[in-house]
Formats: structure tokens, C-alpha cells, sequence
DNA sequence: CTAGTCGCTTGCAATTAGCAAGTGAGACGA
DNA sequence: TCGTCTCACTTGCTAATTGCAAGCGACTAG
């Protein structure tokens, strides 16, 4: 189902475009848990939705391969990588804030979002994650 | 995947409950497309992405079931509905326009959407649908 | 009586999801 | 040095979902 970055879309309309790109189960709430301040493969599994390894690990690959995520390693032998939003996966901030409020007025007992979620911007976020050496970086540790 | 009305949500937060409900690729589509004054069957046949049509009568079956549309009559024998917006179905505007905003910023050459979809409010979704009769009201038949 | 439309169903093949188990590179302890 | 463990994935396989195509019932028009 997922698309090849330049993969043709089934039509130009924004909306459908984006769905493309976004619409399944798994993706968005990824880049929701990038927000939060996820960043590795096994935070991503600890999220209590469980979503399946090898989901999991094409998901990262196709929002990778889509622009809206990036990685860096946090460590040599073995490589490891971390994950990161970049501008693009960031933007989606909004969408997921209007998403979470429909969420919040129409599913009962959902759970109301930390705070920071409904007053961040995009840029919040960026600036945020560039703050964060990809493991020690000025005085490092 | 679809989840009955009250089906077990894959955990309670406002973002993963919504996308257990609209996580596919053509709920928000039919939406759309409901926001975008389309009511009939035809009418979302007829929109670009070209829904196949078991997946349109139980994408449609499922948003009522949900309780975000809902049919009435336009004509009987032979007996037909016609589908619009709940309130619930209409709060999703500002996600669609969200959504939307970010697929024309990084979807090359996507399409502007008219004016209406970027300044409406859900209320006026709303108040819209009201004014157009089930197929004449007032004095009816 | 024939053909056509509309709104769906149904059948079926192909794609995708998800569960479970496995793998490779190294860390750690005895 | 061996055995055990973790982390980040793969791989295999089955079940569920998607989407194409065809069919169907109730009409309407000619």
C-alpha cells in the first residue's frame, strides 16, 4: 500500500496526497511519538498501542524515505540509529493537535494530552530535537 | 480493521482512538467529500481517486455506524438515501484543513483548495446542511 | 419488451497486516 | 571463554483487508 517517495499519488488533491503518505494505523502515531520525545526503536515498542516489529521498522523506513523523519546513529559497534522529525514530519504537529482535540471531544475517557502537546509549534519541536546532541555533542559527556 | 461502535480502542489516547475510526486511506476522503456538498452514492464514485465501490458502501456503513454521517431518504421505491454530516462527522474540519494545508506545502503541484474549505467552520458545515431540504421541506410532498 | 441507471452485493485474486520466531553484533558476568 | 542478554531488526507464515470485476434488484425511459 505505501509509496516509493516520488510514488504517484492517486490524485493531486492535498487531502488525498497526504493520506498517501499517512493514512493507515501506524504512521501518524509514530511521528506522535517522535514528539514526544521518542527516538529509538525500542521506545517505539513500548508504546501501549504495541505495534508490530516489522511494521515498526517499515514504517521508519518509508516515512525515512518520505522526508518526514531522519536518523543519525547514537552509537558505533553496533550501529544504532536514532529517529528524529525533521521540518516536514514536524508540520504535521497541527494536524495531530486537531486531531487529538476531536479525539478528546468524541471518544469517551480518552486521556487529555500532556500540555506541551496542545500549545508546541512545529518549530517548538525542531528547536527542541537541536538541542539534543545526537548523544553529547558540545561539551558532550 | 474497522472497528464496531463501541469496538475496543487500540489504547485510550485521543490520536490512536481517532485513527482506529479514520485510519484508512478513504474515510477522510468521503468526508471530504461530504464537506464538498456531495451526497450520493454516485457523487463519491465520481470523485478522482476513484473508490472502489465494496469499499465505498462499507466505508459509508461504518461512518454511520459511528455515528460521524448519517442518510435519509431522497426518494422511495426504489428506496435511496442520501448521506451527510453528524456534528461529530463535521468537527473534523479543522483536521481535513490541517491536513490539507500541509499536503499543498510539501505535496509538489497538489492542487489549492477553494476558498470555502480554508475559512469554513464546522458550524457552517452544519447550518449548510440544514438548509438544503432532505429533497423539498418545507411544503414537501 | 429492451436497454439503461442507481446503489449496492458477491466472488475472487492480490496485497497487507500481524504474530512468532530467528539473526547478528556486541555487552556483561562467571 | 562460555553462556546469557539486549537491541534492532528480518524472515516465515497465516489471517485479514483491498480492490477489480461481475452480478442483482428495483425501478425509468423508449
Amino acid at each position: 500500500m505505501k509509496l516509493p517517495p516520488h510514488g504517484s499519488f492517486r490524485s493531486l488533491c492535498p487531502l488525498a496526497a497526504s493520506l498517501d503518505l499517512l493514512g493507515d494505523r501506524w504512521s501518524l502515531l509514530i511521528v506522535r511519538d517522535l514528539m514526544a520525545r521518542k527516538t529509538r526503536y525500542k521506545d517505539f515498542q513500548g508504546s501501549p498501542e504495541r505495534i508490530p516489529t516489522n511494521i515498526l521498522a517499515q514504517r521508519l523506513k518509508l516515512l525515512e524515505e518520505n522526508g518526514l523523519i531522519a536518523r543519525r546513529p547514537y552509537q558505533q559497534r553496533p550501529l544504532r540509529y536514532e529517529y528524529f522529525l525533521t521540518a516536514k514530519g514536524a508540520d504535521l504537529l497541527p494536524v495531530l493537535q486537531q486531531l487529538a482535540l476531536w479525539g478528546q471531544k468524541y471518544v469517551p475517557d480518552s486521556w487529555t494530552p500532556p500540555a506541551w502537546f496542545a500549545t508546541a509549534t512545529a518549530a517548538d519541536l525542531l528547536a527542541r530535537d537541536a538541542a539534543t546532541p545526537p548523544t553529547g555533542e558540545p561539551g558532550d559527556e
